[in-house]
DNA sequence: ACAAAAATCTAAATATATCAAGCAAAGATA
DNA sequence: TATCTTTGCTTGATATATTTAGATTTTTGT
C-alpha cells in the first residue's frame, strides 16, 4: 500500500506544480508540504487533506485511504437514500433542526 | 449553518449514546469529544472526524460542512436524510409518519 | 564548469489537538 | 434525605501538527 506521502508526491508531480506553488495556492508551508510527502505527519487535518485532494484533483477517499484512516477506498455509500420518502422536498436549515429534534424526543419517548 | 460541535451532538444523541460510550467505542477522550460538541477545536483531525462519521453513521462530507471545510454538501443530499437512511436504528414506519406529518404542520403552520 | 536561482529539506519555535484527572450537577438507589 | 453513579464539562499537562528561518541539494543559464 502506497503511503500518504508517496501518493501526494505522486499527485503533485502529476500536475507539475513545486511545494512553493502549492503553498502559495493552498496556504499550507512549503515545510510542512515537504513533511508530509515524506511522511512525518501520521494525523494530518481533514482541513489539510482537503485542500490537497481538491488542488490535485484526487478523491478525499484516496488520501484517507493512503493514510490508512480508511479500510476501502470506496466504502458503503448507501444508496438506500434515495428510497427514503422524504427526500423529494428540500428542508431549510430550520425545518431540519425542528424534525431532528423531533425525532430525537420520539426515540427517547418510547423508552 | 450548524457548528460541528452542533452536528456531532445531535447525531449522538440520535443513537443514544454518552460520551464515555463513544471513548470507548472510537478511543477518542470523552473530554476531547466535549470540546468538539463545544466548538471549541477548530481542526480536527481527519482520523478523528471518520472515526465519529463511522459511529454516528453519517457521511464524512456532512461533518466536513459543518466544520466549514468544503463548501457544499453532496448535491441532493440534506444531513436529516442522510441520519435516518445510515442509521443504525432504522425509522420505522410510525416514525416515518410522524416525521411526514410534522413536517407538513411546519410548512403549513408557517403560512 | 561555475554561479545564481529555484527547489526541497531540517531544526527549532509555536500553535493546536488530544489526553488525564478531577469537578459539579442530575439521577438513581437505599 | 443521604449516598453512590453517571454524565458532561473544565483545566492543566502532553503530544502532535504546522510555521519560520535557514541549510542543503538540484536545476538552469552562460
Amino acid at each position: 500500500m502506497k503511503s500518504l506521502g508517496k501518493t501526494l508526491k505522486d499527485s503533485r508531480e502529476l500536475i507539475s506544480l513545486t511545494l512553493r506553488q502549492v503553498e502559495e495556492a493552498t496556504g499550507i508551508s512549503n515545510a510542512y508540504l515537504s513533511q508530509l510527502e515524506n511522511d512525518k505527519i501520521k494525523k494530518p487535518s481533514a482541513n489539510v487533506l482537503y485542500k490537497l485532494a481538491s488542488l490535485y484533483n484526487v478523491e478525499l477517499d484516496s488520501l484517507l485511504y493512503a493514510a490508512g484512516i480508511i479500510e476501502q477506498e470506496s466504502p458503503q455509500k448507501n444508496k438506500l437514500l434515495n428510497t427514503i420518502a422524504l427526500s423529494a422536498e428540500k428542508l431549510t436549515n430550520d425545518e431540519e433542526q425542528a424534525l431532528l429534534d423531533y425525532l430525537k424526543y420520539l426515540r427517547f419517548s418510547k423508552k
